[in-house]
DNA sequence: TTAAATGCAAATCGTTTGCATCTGT
DNA sequence: ACAGATGCAAACGATTTGCATTTAA
């Protein structure tokens, strides 16, 4: 039961089918969150809308995207690598994933397996958990940066102190 | 290559074997945290610990407990039902564990599963990813909770206004 | 008309930092 | 002796909140 031209689902009409109101802040917020490819946070979320509407408030963005996850529209992350602790915010897709953060570049990959969907459902199973959001986090070194760095000699057990 | 008597080591040796200073407020902290089963967040750490000396001050908890996260003695985690944004933190031990979160009491169950490791392996092959941090958090409702809201009449989709 | 949503500014909360002092080694 | 570690208090940054005002339905 969808519309005759195969578009990808508006998080606005999925808020006001819920009876939420059609702001002009959140049509502004939803596309902006819809345009995005990837992962966006609250602070990057504030300055793409407000290329677009320089009056969307910080407050907004903040109780838009809390409404969102409440209504599992988007997934919040805690990506693991970048050292500023805020979240980010992705919409929800067909498939879930694991993040992959390189601690040497930053970078986030998105890895999709079979053994995600085995896992939910053994976890199903076995605890009776309705799950009802996941939220898969790896963190360590990409391909590019290990052989980056054992060209450089070595691959020394990274030094803490 | 272990002691004689299995002891579980300590994690205070394994900062001295690295070079860092067996001080007083280390020691009362690694302590509680080894002594405290499950998870632990900084003030948690910072309340207990002042029950063994009162004057262990919390930027030294801070402190430590980056220490240890960079040594990877300790898993960060960010547990998704507590509203309160803290990280918590758990020893790393023998086995990944995905933790499930129970939206409605807040319980956290630990899940050990062959899965997790196979999702590893695939990942560090397919994508030459070297693995340093795992983070699989699950959020939902647990068998006795759903159990619980069935017997109050329906399962309704938990309305987010 | 009126409940919902927003803007603004102040408040909150977890965490971090600078700096003087202390303490393992 | 001296680098490493701590305590203290102030600073920080992300997020939340109270309240008066606006706006969608």
């Amino acid at each position: 039961m969808r519309a005759l031209h195969p578009k990808r689902p508006s998080l606005l009409d999925a808020l006001v089918a819920k009876g939420f109101r059609a702001t002009s802040q959140r049509k502004v917020l939803l596309e902006t969150i819809q345009t995005a490819e990837g992962r966006l946070n609250a602070a990057n979320l504030l300055h793409l809308a407000r290329q677009r509407d320089p009056h969307v408030d910080r407050a907004t963005v903040y109780r838009t995207l809390d409404l969102l996850k409440r209504l599992r529209l988007v997934d919040e992350l805690d990506l693991m690598h970048p050292s500023g602790e805020k979240h980010h915010y992705e919409m929800r897709g067909a498939r879930d994933h694991v993040h992959l953060a390189c601690f040497s570049c930053g970078a986030i990959k998105e890895f999709v397996s079979p053994f995600i969907d085995r896992l939910k459902r053994q976890i199903a199973r076995q605890n009776g958990f309705d799950i009802r959001v996941i939220r898969l986090e790896i963190g360590g070194r990409c391909r590019d940066c290990r052989a980056a760095a054992s060209k450089r000699g070595g691959d020394p057990e990274q030094s803490a102190k």
